[in-house]
DNA sequence: TCTGTCACG
DNA sequence: ACGTACGTGACAGAA
């Protein structure tokens, strides 16, 4: 029986409780503060009533600073004082513990994490898995193949175990040790460690991927942008002072041996005694469950059986062969399969054969992944494969989709608790790691079991399964292509571009500079820009200073006062300014891979409630267009080399065309077969004026009106938009739907269907649940009844270009083109284009995305190319 | 870690 | 009598 050592970091536990209980603190007849005292032992209790340690102990800081104050007096030195609360709740939690039999750890000139990676690495071996309980980040240097980070979730339930793969994949290193590296790199401003300025977590990653470690950048200063150089010579004095100070000791001699941080749910009568004292009545039921579930030890849950029958009897069900095998990716260059309760590790070479075998079903835990982990080798993945995430996706769109979370679910358990299925050499001959991460087995083992219990989900609703097989499983391949591609950016128009920017922000600082009349005024620093409006320029007279904290200075309130001074005009526009270049300009240039000179995003096909797809790391959806000052970031955009160009092809109106499909509405759908203009048009229909004598201003109502419309509108919303009075939005509704009938028709079957079924669903069935629809909650009736009118219109046209996505994929591969698909921004494909395959390109893309689905109303795109994604439009 | 703001469709 | 247009992601600033 496997034993679990918690090694839990008090201080962390009690501020997080403190934060917790701020502004409705908890308190006892004495009028003690018990928030901290409650919050920790229930967390405690609750910790121990659901994970069961075998071993527990609790570290806390000591009072006088430790080692690494020596080191650098500045260590923490920005924290203000430790709150009242939280020094007073020390003792009584002390005698808390004792009363428990727990441990508690403390040394002197250490700090608790200090006390705990000497721990973790002295205790953890094949047969104690350590837990360390902290949301602490730094934690995530230690953890190994028998150490984990348990950290604790923000309302309690939601508890993270972090193993290796894990850690890594969050900072996006090869090995836990990196974190020490990201840490020093990125710096911390709440301990007030120094970092590297401009370097952050993603361009970290990136550094440490090719040099492995700050020693390692520095020996290559060389290789490095300008920019960057001098960030890391400016650096160089206090790098490795920062690293010292982020690394965890774990070779401080303890005196505590195994022993000592047994469990013992018999706990001293005492602690019932200390509960009534801060009258606490509801942890005293909590300590009587903990002590009387103690009494026979036993696992959650024998599901290795259950596990162990699956595999023998369920096959069949999704492969007539009766083969099925489970794969992923769990690092670089290696491959874990699991087939018939036995598991392998090994380079993806070596299951080749199973892989590229079309009877063969694959289940995976992320297919796109996999997909791209396998391209560039010869490995072919064939046969149907099995997504749990996607197929999760499918089946309820907003629920978590973390495979943790689908366990619990479906399995009624988590992932990494079981008995480990055993590892073994599926074929002769393998060359099996012996490394390999403890929980592998048991995540494969659910992952499996999933990928059976899902498909017979779906399968109970086969449209949903369809939905499944012919949208989603293919989409994975195709978004993998995409992400593996990137798109190339023209760097130097970038910097020339950021450039441009930064003479515009600090031309916009000597304007505040001079108005302040201060030569070292800060722009940036929010109290002195409060104090320069309201005090030195005194703007808003009537403004009284807050009597604690500074006076605000966020955009509304100043945009009030921007006719009292143009000083306001020159902060928002050095903020605006500000903001696009950190948002944009300076985090797209780290993206950009040293390999291939482009950048490549990461889409996310499981996260969105209507079936959108999500762009992350950089998001590449959300690029400016629509002011003049974010345009020229698109013509960085650009194609791979002079014989290419940049293809940009969109759906025109998508969503009125299907909010006119899905209605039935004769008007709108005959404006779209006229091919109107479809906001004038129905400006001419809301208005009753002839199409011709439409206003710019009337055009401008009624698109803002069918935006409403296609958004589940609501006289406030759309008051707000147009910022007239809720009154006359209403009376411009009702003109709406006395011109478009049979679209209010459409709003209340939608409304009754969701309703009556508790979802909604879109042209090919996608389903969003609308469990609020029934709410006795006005406000959260309302959010439902909007969600029910938008999910099928927006969730229509989502399906319909990822449909489109499949068909220009196939068919430009079947044509044998070299041109290929970049973007996807809802309602536009970006490509790359061959010069010579623009025609071939501009035919396909009209035939695969007008194609995509046959409405009452004809769909269809406009498509343009150029030099870069501007000249695209 | 959470909120507000602002970029896109 | 509520709080509001739908769907995202990233950043700065405040706790």
């Amino acid at each position: 029986m496997g034993q679990k050592l918690y090694l839990i970091d008090g201080h962390a536990l009690i501020f997080k409780m403190h934060y917790a209980f701020v502004g409705r603190p908890m308190v006892n007849s004495r009028g003690e503060n018990t928030s901290i005292i409650y919050g920790f032992t229930k967390y405690l209790l609750e910790l121990l009533d659901h994970y069961r340690p075998s071993h527990i102990g609790v570290s806390f800081d000591p009072p006088g600073g430790s080692f690494r104050n020596e080191l650098y007096p500045l260590y923490k030195a920005n924290r203000g004082e430790t709150p009242a609360e939280v020094i007073a709740a020390l003792e009584p939690l002390t005698l808390i513990l004792r009363a428990m039999n727990i441990p508690v750890l403390m040394l002197s000139g250490f700090e608790a994490d200090d006390v705990i990676g000497s721990a973790a690495r002295r205790f953890a071996c094949g047969d104690m898995d350590v837990y360390m309980v902290t949301p602490d980040k730094d934690y995530g240097q230690l953890v190994s193949p028998h150490i984990f980070q348990f950290k604790p979730g923000k309302s309690g339930s939601e508890n993270e175990v972090l193993s290796e793969a894990e850690v890594c994949d969050k900072w996006k290193i090869s090995s836990t040790s990196q974190v020490i590296d990201m840490l020093a790199l990125c710096g911390d401003s709440s301990d007030n460690v120094p970092g590297v300025q401009g370097v952050g977590p993603v361009g970290a990653a990136k550094l440490l991927a090719k040099y492995s470690s700050v020693e390692g950048i520095y020996e290559h200063l060389d290789s490095l942008t300008a920019r960057q150089r001098e960030s890391f010579l400016a650096a160089r004095d206090h790098i490795a002072l920062s690293k010292q100070l982020v690394t965890i000791k774990t070779d401080i001699p303890l005196e505590w041996n195994k022993e000592d941080f047994v469990l013992d749910t018999v706990f001293n009568s005492e602690l019932g005694d200390l509960l009534d004292r801060y009258e606490m009545p509801s942890l005293k039921r909590l300590v009587d469950k903990v002590v009387s579930f103690a009494a026979p030890q036993q696992g959650p849950r024998p599901a290795e059986a259950e596990i162990g029958s699956l595999r023998v009897s369920e096959p069949a069900a999704l492969c007539p062969e009766g083969k099925v095998a489970v794969a992923l990716a769990p690092q670089k260059g290696s491959l874990a399969v699991c087939d018939c309760g036995k598991y392998a590790v090994a380079p993806a070479a070596r299951f080749a054969a199973l892989l590229s075998d079309e009877s063969v079903v694959k289940i995976c835990e992320d297919s796109k992944a996999l997909i791209s982990s396998l391209a560039g080798s010869p490995v072919q993945l064939k046969g149907q494969v099995l997504d749990v995430t996607l197929m999760h996706y499918v089946l309820n769109p907003e629920k978590s989709h973390k495979l943790e979370d689908i366990c619990q679910e479906y399995l009624g358990r988590g992932v990494g608790q079981q008995k480990e299925m055993e590892q073994q050499s599926l074929f002769d001959e393998m060359d099996s790691e012996p490394e390999a991460p403890s929980s592998l087995g048991d995540s494969l083992a659910c992952i499996y079991a999933l990928g059976v219990k899902l498909h017979s989900a779906l399968e109970e609703s086969p449209e949903l399964l369809e939905l499944y097989l012919k949208v989603e499983a293919p989409l994975a391949g195709v978004l993998s292509a995409m992400e593996r591609r990137g798109v190339k950016i023209d760097t130097a128009a970038l910097e020339d571009y950021g450039q441009s920017l930064r003479k515009r922000m600090e031309e916009q600082e000597r304007q505040v500079r001079q108005i302040a009349e201060d030569e070292q005024f800060n722009i940036m620093s929010v109290r002195q820009v409060g104090e320069l409006v309201f005090e030195k320029l005194k703007l808003d007279p009537g403004a009284k200073k807050p009597r604690k904290g500074s006076w605000p200075t966020d955009e509304k309130t100043l945009a009030a006062l921007s006719d009292r001074s143009p000083v306001i005009d020159h902060i928002l526009e050095y903020r605006g300014l500000r903001k696009l270049l950190s948002t944009y300009i300076e985090p797209l240039a780290g993206y950009v891979s040293p390999l291939d000179g482009r950048v490549h995003t990461t889409f996310n096909q499981a996260l969105t409630s209507t079936g959108r797809l999500s762009s992350s790391n950089p998001n590449l959806q959300n690029i400016p267009i629509r002011t003049p000052d974010g345009q020229p970031l698109r013509r960085a955009f650009v194609s791979g080399d002079e014989g290419s160009v940049i293809m940009s092809a969109d759906y025109s109106q998508i969503e009125l065309r299907l909010m006119a499909h899905l209605s039935g509405d004769e008007h709108l759908k005959e404006a779209f077969r006229q091919g109107l203009d479809i906001h004038k048009a129905t400006a001419s229909k809301i208005f009753g004026v002839p199409l011709q004598e439409v206003s710019a201003e009337q055009r401008r109502v009624a698109k803002t009106a069918n935006f409403g419309i296609i958004y589940g509108i609501s006289a406030f919303g759309l008051s707000q938009n147009l910022g007239c009075s809720r009154s006359e939005a209403a009376s411009i509704i009702e003109d709406y739907f006395a011109s478009f009938p049979t679209i209010r028709d459409f709003i209340d079957s939608t409304l009754r269907s969701a309703r009556q079924n508790g979802y909604v669903q879109t042209i090919f069935k996608r389903r969003r649940y609308i469990p609020d629809i029934n709410s006795t909650n006005a406000a959260l009736r309302s959010v439902a009844e909007r969600n029910a009118v938008n999910a099928p219109v927006q969730g229509s046209a989502a399906d319909i270009i990822k449909l489109a996505m499949i068909g220009v994929d196939e068919a430009l591969k079947q044509q044998g083109l070299k041109s290929f698909m970049v973007l996807q921004i809802h309602d536009e494909l970006l490509l790359e284009v061959r010069r010579e395959e623009i025609e071939a390109v501009r035919t396909l893309l009209r035939e695969k995305m007008e194609g995509a689905a046959s409405l009452s109303v004809p769909l269809t795109i406009e498509c343009n190319y150029g030099q870069n994604w501007l000249d695209a439009h």
